[in-house]
DNA sequence: GGTGAAAACGAAAGCTC
DNA sequence: GAGCTTTCGTTTTCACC
């Protein structure tokens, strides 16, 4: 029941604190704690724990792809041959930089892989890349128009 | 060719610093400045003009939502009836608070959502939920097992 | 969880190249 | 235009209650 015992140690106070922060991650301790009736050392003490949790894993900057000239985005399932584990997926996959992200699913295939790439042929030799993996057998790809809503969380 | 003139306003200094940002949002301008050899305040000044250029958009942080208890993690491929625009689709599915990430695409279905739940009966109700949408033809569902990979910027 | 002081940081001004 | 240094107000952080 160790699982029990984490959630246990999150209140209501905690998610408020959390949803503060992945509105602005850079909201300070003070103004956070202004609005929840707190100091902000009470609130460093609250972070600092999410943080040592893991409830909370890290701070990081949102960046506008399109703007930086990164205009393309597919989404990439991966269809394996035979039993592969997890781990070897990781391996062989994490040395291509145009993975932004990547899981394993139940289903047809074994992956999802979300790609992004500067053009289509940026995009098309990442993909040749890919393709040669000996674990990859098949990849169906499916290329994203334009990204209407993004919540980091529900 | 205003867009030419965004692009050539970003050199490699830029990328360093929005590098650091996306790998950890709090880092201090003195640090970034350290590692590439320039003082805080022009650290300052590159990431106000990156922000208000719109490719820095903001500041989140980054919450694990498997310690959170939101375990379940779907992909759902939306398949509409007839013509649709994007603005349809958005102001029809922006009302589920499931949706964590919504983008149009190209190729068989009409659009892609990552749908965030707390656990399966969240996820089956919020599924029925979107499949009762009039706009909504049906559906094709792949559930994440384990996210291996995760980079905001590849 | 609060308080207060010391250290670190951020914001703005003036100055140099 | 881009950067450096100084200055000052704010924030963070740490002790202790």
């Amino acid at each position: 029941m160790e699982e029990a015992a984490v959630h246990a140690e999150r209140d209501d106070i905690d998610e408020k604190v959390i949803a503060r922060l992945v509105d602005d991650a850079r909201t300070t301790y003070a103004d956070i704690g202004d609005e929840l009736g707190l100091s902000a050392p009470a609130v460093k003490r609250r972070v600092d724990r999410l943080r040592e949790v893991g409830v909370i894993r890290g701070f990081t900057a949102v960046v506008d792809l399109d703007v930086l000239g990164w205009r393309t985005e597919v989404f990439v399932e991966i269809y394996c041959a035979g039993k592969i584990s997890s781990d070897d997926i990781l391996s062989t996959l994490e040395r291509h930089p145009e993975i932004a992200d990547l899981c394993t699913v139940v289903g047809e295939p074994d992956a999802i892989v979300r790609l992004l790439a500067a053009d289509t042929q940026h995009l098309e030799a990442a993909l040749e890349r890919i393709r040669s993996e000996p674990l990859v057998l098949r990849t169906r790809s499916t290329v994203v128009l334009s990204r209407l809503l993004e919540r980091p969380r529900a």
